[in-house]
This record gives C-alpha cells, sequence and structure tokens, in this order.
DNA sequence: AAATCCGCCAACCGCAAGACT
DNA sequence: TAGTCTTGCGGTTGGCGGATT
C-alpha cells in the first residue's frame, strides 16, 4: 500500500506528525468510515476522521464517502441520457459540476467532471478548438446533442413511426421530470416529459391499448428567440396510424398549454 | 516481450464561504 | 468583530491498466 506523507508546508509538517495517510483508501478504512457513518451520520467529518481512528483528514473521509462509499452512488458507464443531459446542463452552467450532479441521481461531480474532461476536451481537441468556443459550442449543440437524440431513439426500436412537431415559443423545459394529461376529448393516458424524452402511458382499458412511448428533444438556441420542443413519437405494436390520430393540433395545443402551467 | 502511449478515475490541493468561538 | 475551524467546490495530478508500437 503506496502511503504518501505530505512535506515541506506547516499543514503537511503537521499532518507528518499526526501520521495522517494519504493515497488509496483501504478495505479497512472504509469499513471503518462506513460504520461510523452508520452510526453517527454524515458530517462532522473531522470527528471522524478523530474519532473512529481513522489516519485520514476530515476532506478524505468526506469525500471517500461522497464519491465511493455512500450507498446511493451509482457506478458504471455513463449513459447516452446522461451523457446528453450533461451536455445540456454544461451549455447553461459551465463548471458547475456539483450543480450538475444534482441532477444526475447516483453520480458524483467527481465522475462528471472526469467525463467532461476525458471525453469531451477530447473531442474539442479534435476539432482543434478551444472547449469554450463558440464554434465548440455550436458543434455540441447542433451535431453531438442530435446525434446523441439519434441514437437514444434508435435505442428504442421503433417499428413503425409518426411524428408530429409544435413550437412553443418561451417554453422552457428544466430537468425535472414532469407530468401532462392528454385532451380527455382526443386521448386518455399520462405523459412524462423530461429534459431528453418523453413517455406515454395509456391504460390496457382504452381504445388504444398498445404500449406506445415517445421521444422528444428540447432545442434551444440559448438567444433571445426563445425555445421550441419538438416531439416524435411511435408505437411498439403498430397501429402508428391510429395513434398519430390522436395528434391533431388540438391536443398538441392542449399539451403545450399543460406544460407550459408546470414550468 | 518490452517499451511507450493513452484513457480513465480516485484522490489531493487550494480557495472561498459559512459556522463557530 | 476578528480569528479559527469546517465544509464544499472546482482544478489538477498521479497511478493503474489496456492498447499500440
Amino acid at each position: 500500500m503506496d502511503v504518501k506523507v505530505k512535506g515541506g508546508s506547516a499543514t503537511g509538517v503537521r499532518e507528518e506528525e499526526m501520521g495522517i495517510r494519504k493515497g488509496p483508501w483501504t478495505v479497512e478504512e472504509d469499513t471503518i468510515l462506513v460504520n461510523y457513518v452508520a452510526v453517527h451520520g454524515e458530517g462532522r467529518w473531522n470527528s471522524v476522521a478523530r474519532f473512529a481512528g481513522l489516519k485520514r483528514t476530515g476532506k478524505s473521509c468526506r469525500l471517500r464517502w461522497l464519491n465511493y462509499l455512500r450507498p446511493d452512488v451509482r457506478r458504471g458507464n455513463i449513459t447516452l441520457q446522461e451523457q446528453l443531459l450533461i451536455l445540456d446542463l454544461h451549455s447553461r452552467w459551465g463548471n458547475r459540476w456539483s450543480k450538475i450532479a444534482q441532477h444526475l441521481p447516483g453520480r458524483t461531480d467527481n465522475e462528471i467532471k472526469n467525463y467532461w474532461r476525458t471525453r469531451v476536451i477530447k473531442q474539442a481537441k479534435q476539432l482543434n478548438c478551444d472547449v469554450n468556443s463558440k464554434q465548440f459550442r455550436d458543434a455540441m449543440r447542433y451535431v453531438w446533442m442530435p446525434r446523441l437524440l439519434e441514437r437514444i431513439k434508435a435505442a428504442s426500436q421503433p417499428i413503425t413511426s409518426a411524428h408530429k412537431q409544435f413550437d412553443s415559443t418561451g417554453l422552457q423545459l428544466h430537468h425535472q421530470q414532469y407530468t401532462a394529461t392528454l385532451n380527455p376529448n382526443y386521448a386518455c393516458g399520462n405523459l412524462s416529459v423530461s429534459e431528453s424524452s418523453a413517455e406515454i402511458h395509456v391504460p390496457s382499458n382504452s381504445d388504444y391499448s398498445e404500449s406506445c412511448e415517445f421521444s422528444g428533444h428540447h432545442v434551444s438556441d440559448g438567444q433571445e428567440n426563445g425555445s421550441d420542443l419538438s416531439l416524435s413519437f411511435h408505437s411498439q405494436q403498430g397501429g402508428g396510424d391510429s395513434l398519430e390520430n390522436l395528434w391533431n393540433d388540438e391536443n398538441m395545443w392542449f399539451l403545450q398549454q399543460q406544460l407550459c402551467d408546470e414550468l
């Protein structure tokens, strides 16, 4: 086990005197930290270090818990949906990693930051432009994000498809999940819309009992022109024509109003 | 088979803000 | 009110492992 001891600075000397450990955590240390948090809860990280017998700084304990030991930490590859969300949120907030992470349950700011640095900055280098340049932002918004959406759609493997679009000047989607009830005159069921996707759930006793789902995307140019919401849908079991009939202009208008009310 | 490169990720650092004394 | 401590955030680094030469 590699244990480094910082030297030179006053803090470093003090840490050295106290035998503060650095570097990768051991299983034993993890166990101690998990047990301590289970009993005393999160927070008071310096106390954790002091009273649990860990030779680690409070900061180190906090980081280890938040990024690795927390039970709700989600591991594994960043999904397409998550990638899309990261790109979108970063275009709004910049390097506010913790704020972005709040919208990706189970993901840590560190993970998102790493994703950005390893994938996104690499892309910028390949395009030979600065990651903060308008050129790159445009490439992201008009090329990369739409491609991601296409891949997300393709992953849902539609059998039949039909498309409707409507403009919603001034409508802005945020990142929470919204729900809208379809116009009862035209359909029954619930539509839930998130930043990158939408789903409709039709009750089995309705005339349209086949399962259908929507994929939609939110296009915002970030300018004062407002933003557009574009929704397309497909039926998984055929019947696309009948379903498409649900989506006449009135129903679209109704949905638009519902979304505007909620946002 | 060895050397080098590269991507990924855990962990550290400095700084700032808020809480506490 | 000032000084100190604690916590949280964003930037950066270092090491590991797989891919390539």
